[in-house]
RNA sequence: UCCGGUGUAGCGCAGUGGUAGCGCAGGUGACUGUUAAUCACUUGGUCGUAGGUUCGAAUCCUACCACCGGAGCCA
């Protein structure tokens, strides 16, 4: 038929084909096409706008519960859970439903009802059930766990709600950072994983056997950054970083996610401003799409609101004067004393507690007191631990010397200090790195900025603007003891074409952590590496 | 590396020198609307390991191991 058609159809045809692909093309690239490679086609997250359509749902079964004739299978497919009804009447499915473990795998087709009594407020009635793998005694129950046991079982407690409502907003930070540079004018730059010994700190490094010749495992990537900076302006680079320190605390990981913008003729208040962007639009595109997870999370989404320029900056000379000012110790002495009678009344509501519950009977009011019991001990050490440390740092604080480097304690009382980040600049010369750029009006300075977050998080962006010129960069690096010859490359940056150049570093999982106001960053990265721990 | 804490059933925890306990999970049964369902019954333990003190040790002492938290260092 092709061949007998007149040609206009024939161009037509074709017309009609490559404007198809076209399309197809375009979504692609776009990565609008929706879930477009996958065989599954309906989500539990669309149930509500399928009222009354018999629809298959692919998943796993979050948990079951029966009452007597009526089972209910709670399922959830990545973008939601629903609830499934299967009743006695039907015997061959209400046997298999009953035998279903936590975690089984399975198909289940049915009708979609709008239903307040469901969670979600879609449910579904089953009128077919397609195991594809039924689990038993999956480890992880829907109570309480030790963190040890969370962290073996990482591979399985990823799939909790809780873990899953991190991820996703991890996903959407990591999106809006790349979002952010490429909006600007940033270009993409990889710098390598592996590179050459010699570096700055080698102590911290992990080192790798490079066809015999020990080479390590990139803590940054800076210099090469700062390369590209002077052959396309305005870069970034985003990847993985690793760091042997032996740090075992809250905020530490040795291998974690950094993005690193460094700009070409900028200086340190430029960076400063890029920060401050930065932060903004991906505190807003976390509170535009996950005000749900955060909720979940308990996070104080009013605290984020919060974020919004401008920034407070403060030299480091100042932040000195405010550790030491009696204002912030009286602040500080203020919040030990109602946590101090806080503890006091939650020892003597445990006391109570314990009393009541020595006396109860068997059965469901006793559970609840146990429970409670658990949870008001819990509370009580951890408080206990967090008034003797805070009492410590206060001390330490007072007594903190012009010319250190700010330790996590003073970092806290710092950042407590304001509502949203806040800029630190201007350390001491002999605290920093060799390629920082000495301020031209104190040399005992460099022009380095930190932002530390609010609520105590700590450090989440450490730049600064870089030594430009040659000779003053290598008396620094004179002055620290280095040999000049593996960096003979970088030093060419100054002698080709040398401009005001600087950028910063910033940690994701601690922006992940700060977001979602959590304890430890363990939870902020799908597979953590800690010191000492490298299992799953 | 240093300082502090913890280690009791598959999991979470109580038990301060005198017979090894509770909740959940697992098993059996009851219940037609549950929301971590509930109720009854039930299986399950070399109390981290090795020594010591004692008539007697989960409990006191010593050493070691594992984990957690913190310091240093850093994002």
């Amino acid at each position: 038929m092709f061949i007998s058609a007149p040609p206009i159809c024939k161009l037509f045809v074709s017309w009609k084909f490559l404007y198809f692909r076209q399309i197809i093309r375009r979504m692609r690239l776009t990565f609008s096409s929706k879930e477009i490679l996958m065989k599954q086609t309906v989500f539990i997250k669309d149930l509500r706008n399928l009222d009354q359509q018999e629809v298959t749902l692919h998943g796993w079964v979050v948990g079951k519960r029966s009452g007597g004739k009526i089972v209910f299978l709670l399922i959830r497919d990545g973008t939601g859970t629903c609830q499934c009804i299967v009743e006695a009447a039907q015997k061959e499915l209400f046997d298999t439903a009953s035998s279903l473990g936590q975690e089984s795998s399975l198909s289940i087709t049915g009708k979609i009802r709008l239903d307040s009594r469901a969670p979600g407020g879609a449910e579904m009635s089953v009128t077919g059930l397609q195991p594809i793998q039924v689990a038993d005694n999956f480890p992880i129950a829907r109570k309480s766990h030790g963190i040890d046991f969370l962290m073996t079982h990482r591979h399985l407690w990823l799939r909790s709600p809780r873990q899953t409502a991190i991820l996703r907003i991890r996903h959407t930070l990591i999106r809006a950072v790349r979002r952010f540079f490429d909006d600007n004018g940033f270009t993409l730059i990889d710098t390598p994983i592996l590179s050459p010994g010699a570096a700055e700190g080698a102590g911290t490094l992990f080192p790798v056997d490079y066809f015999g010749e020990e080479v390590y495992l990139a803590q940054t990537g800076q210099l090469y950054l700062e390369s590209a900076a002077m052959a396309l302006g305005k870069v970034y680079c985003f990847g993985p970083t690793f760091r042997a320190e032996k740090s075992k605390t809250r905020r530490h990981l040795t291998e974690f996610w950094m993005v690193e913008p460094e700009i070409a003729f900028a200086e340190l208040p430029d960076l400063a401003e890029v920060a401050e962007a930065m932060l903004c639009a991906l505190v807003d595109s976390v509170l535009k799409v996950h005000r749900e997870d955060l909720a979940f999370l308990g996070r104080d989404v009013a605290a984020l609101e919060k974020i919004k320029p401008p920034f407070p900056r403060i030299t480091y000379t100042e932040a000195v004067e405010l550790l030491h000012s009696p204002d912030v110790r009286a602040r500080i002495e203020k919040e030990l004393q109602a946590d101090r009678e806080r503890l006091q009344q939650w020892i003597g509501e445990l006391d109570g507690a314990e009393k009541q519950r020595a006396v109860a009977k068997p059965g469901w009011p006793s559970d609840k007191l146990d429970q409670q019991l658990q949870d008001l001990r819990e509370r009580i050490h951890e408080l206990d631990i967090d008034i003797a440390h805070r009492t410590e740092h206060l001390s330490d604080a007072q007594r903190f010397e012009w010319g250190n480097d700010f330790g996590g304690d003073e970092e806290t009382i710092i950042s407590r200090h304001f509502d949203r980040p806040v800029v630190v600049t201007k350390y001491p010369r002999r605290v920093k790195a060799f390629y920082m750029k000495v301020a031209p009006d104190n040399p005992e300075v460099v022009l380095n900025m930190d932002v530390l977050a609010p609520e105590g998080y700590g450090e989440i962006v450490g730049g600064s603007q870089r030594e430009d010129q040659l000779d003053v960069l290598l008396k620094r690096m004179a002055e620290e003891g280095m040999n000049t010859a593996p960096y003979e490359w970088y030093l060419d940056l100054r002698r080709y074409g040398s401009v005001p150049h600087g950028g910063f570093g910033l940690g994701i999982e601690r922006t992940v952590s700060w977001i979602c106001g959590l304890k430890h960053i363990r939870e902020t990265i799908p597979f953590p590496r800690l010191m000492g721990r490298i299992y799953p």
